[in-house]
RNA sequence: GGCUCGUUGGUCAAGGGGUCAAGACGCCGCCCUCUCACGGCGGAAACACGGGUUCGAUUCCCGUACGAGCUGCCA
């Protein structure tokens, strides 16, 4: 058997969307799992679109996800370039265009826009308003099949515009064969001549993905399923090419909550999205990966080494899959609990800023709030009373279940005021050791002294850590004059 | 409209002629506990519908419904 050869092919048009990613992944791990190689190629075709700056955002994609090719525009493997824009230059699709219009398998097509319109035809009902209602459908009328090889060029020597579409024959059907969705068959009717080479020169995606998946050898297709219906083009391509089709992998495609096609109004659609939303690169990759497919031992906390191991494209579901963000958030709090504290720590240092200026000790505060949090957004929320007191309802320090009342607190903190004036050391143990002899002095409950302390040195219903944590964070002086303010409050 | 694909709890998802139809997220409850988390235990919750085939269909076949994708000189 060959080599398993797989390409990610990105159009350079803005963010790498989740669909992509996840297309990107599976390839990866195709390759990989086999040993194979893994190819990054830039479909940059079409030039209205390419957005400056995008293809920067490919490769760090690819980097910070750990999905590292070993072929691609930086890395000539010899199947280079890995540019389409590149290889258009070099007139490599032109050439196998005309091979195809020599054998009858394509043509010119010299039809101007408004001849192409008016071949449109509407169908449905016309009064409809909805998007339901009427459609538009097209399908060209092989009108420039019949221009004589004279006609052809004389257009050409005369300059006119021109495109090459592909001839597909007006009977029959075409077969082609899907790893995930088996065998489809299609009428040749239904299938349009689509156009291969642009009046700019440069091809379409459908031409160029073809030439190049056979030049560069690519073994295993794999692409969303949206493509499903235009394979059977591109099985006559190969077909009239003489060349041997590649496996395809249709992807089950990801969906909104709504059962669309996620899109960028979902706020969450791509890679870099997700990382301002405070998701880590490891926990979007794991699950992204489980769109689609699951392991066969069904273990969902999965590396990219592990999911490399695990991986067999037979697996994969046909049905689409809804991007569900809340269980990323637990699949991305998962990943933050497992992460090396100085790992965390320095994730976390720039939210901490953010909301705390003053001299604290950040590391602490990163430990505390480690198990607490699904996303880095989370951490602001979770540790603005270090920073300031909130100002808060003294309701608060009646609490039912720790047995706790207005004045038992008043109480409480009045008797501990003076303990914790004449206490110097404020590390934690030294200030469990005070709280708690007062607790067994007093003999009342844990809670009875715990809470109304954590209420007087926080502001706050719940906070990461308790008492003693925020106290020995907080330091004596500022723990002291909470606590005063807290006995003002309540007295 | 046409073509193509899909349909197991709210979501992801195993299974694939005979199962009490896994597991995960979320939700609810309990335990742990100075709060919140973490952790532990438990619970509610699904085979779209109608016909076949069969001793027996969630599983196979055909329809229907619903959903989605495509129908660009976009990818």
């Amino acid at each position: 058997m060959s080599e398993v050869r797989t390409r990610f092919a990105p159009s350079p048009t803005g963010r790498m969307h989740v669909g992509n990613l996840r297309t990107a992944l599976y390839e990866y791990l195709i390759a990989k799992h086999e040993g194979g190689t893994f190819i990054l190629r830039i479909e940059d075709t079409d030039q209205e679109r390419f957005v400056e700056g995008a293809l920067d955002i490919i490769y760090r994609t690819m980097e910070g996800t750990g999905l590292i090719h070993d072929e691609g525009p930086d890395k000539d493997g010899g199947y280079g370039p890995y540019v389409q824009s590149e290889r258009q230059a070099k007139g490599i699709y032109l050439e196998y265009a005309k091979k195809l219009v020599e054998k009858g398998d394509a043509y010119y097509c010299f039809c101007t826009k408004e001849r192409l319109e008016s071949l449109k035809t509407t169908v449905g009902n016309m009064n409809v308003e909805e998007d339901d209602g009427a459609k538009v459908i097209t399908k060209y009328d092989k009108h420039c099949l019949h221009l004589s090889k004279e006609e052809v060029e004389a257009n050409l020597a005369a300059g006119l515009p021109y495109v090459i579409r592909q001839n597909i024959p007006t009977e029959g059907s075409t077969t082609f064969h899907d790893v995930i969705y088996g065998e489809i068959t299609v009428e040749n009717e239904e299938l349009d001549d689509m156009i291969l080479i642009k009046s700019d020169g440069y091809p379409t995606y459908n031409f160029a993905n073809v030439v190049d998946d056979h030049l560069m050898k690519i073994t295993h297709v794999v692409r969303g399923n949206e493509y499903l219906s235009s394979t059977p083009k591109y099985t006559r391509l190969y077909e009239a090419f003489g060349w041997e089709e590649p496996v395809y992998v249709h992807l089950p495609l990801i969906t909104n909550e709504e059962h669309k096609k996620l899109s960028k109004r979902s706020g969450h659609s791509s890679f870099e999205d997700l990382l301002e939303q405070g998701f880590v690169p490891e926990a979007i990759v794991n699950y992204v990966a489980l769109l689609g497919w699951s392991a066969p031992d069904n273990r969902e906390i999965l590396s990219l080494e592990e999911l490399i191991q695990l991986f067999d494209y037979n697996n994969i579901n046909k049905s689409p899959a809804v991007f569900d963000i809340v269980k990323l958030r637990w699949m991305n709090g998962e990943y933050i609990k497992m992460m090396e504290e100085e790992k965390f720590y320095n994730l976390a240092l720039p939210y901490i800023k953010e909301v705390i200026s003053k001299d604290l000790d950040y590391r602490r505060i990163a430990a505390l709030i480690k198990t607490r949090i699904e996303t880095l957004l989370d951490i602001k929320e979770k540790i603005d009373f270090f920073e300031e007191l909130p100002d808060y309802d003294i309701q608060m320090y009646v609490h039912k279940k720790m047995k706790t009342s207005l004045e038992g607190s008043l109480e409480v903190l009045k008797d501990l005021l003076p303990v914790f004036e004449a206490l110097d050391d404020y590390s934690e143990e030294s200030i469990e050791k005070v709280l708690m002899s007062y607790i067994q002095e007093k003999g009342i409950k844990n809670g009875q002294a715990l809470w109304p302390v954590r209420t007087a040195v926080s502001g706050k219903q719940s906070t990461p850590g308790g008492a003693y944590e925020i106290m020995s964070i907080l330091g004596k002086e500022e723990s002291l004059r909470r606590i005063r303010l807290a006995i003002e409050k309540l007295s």
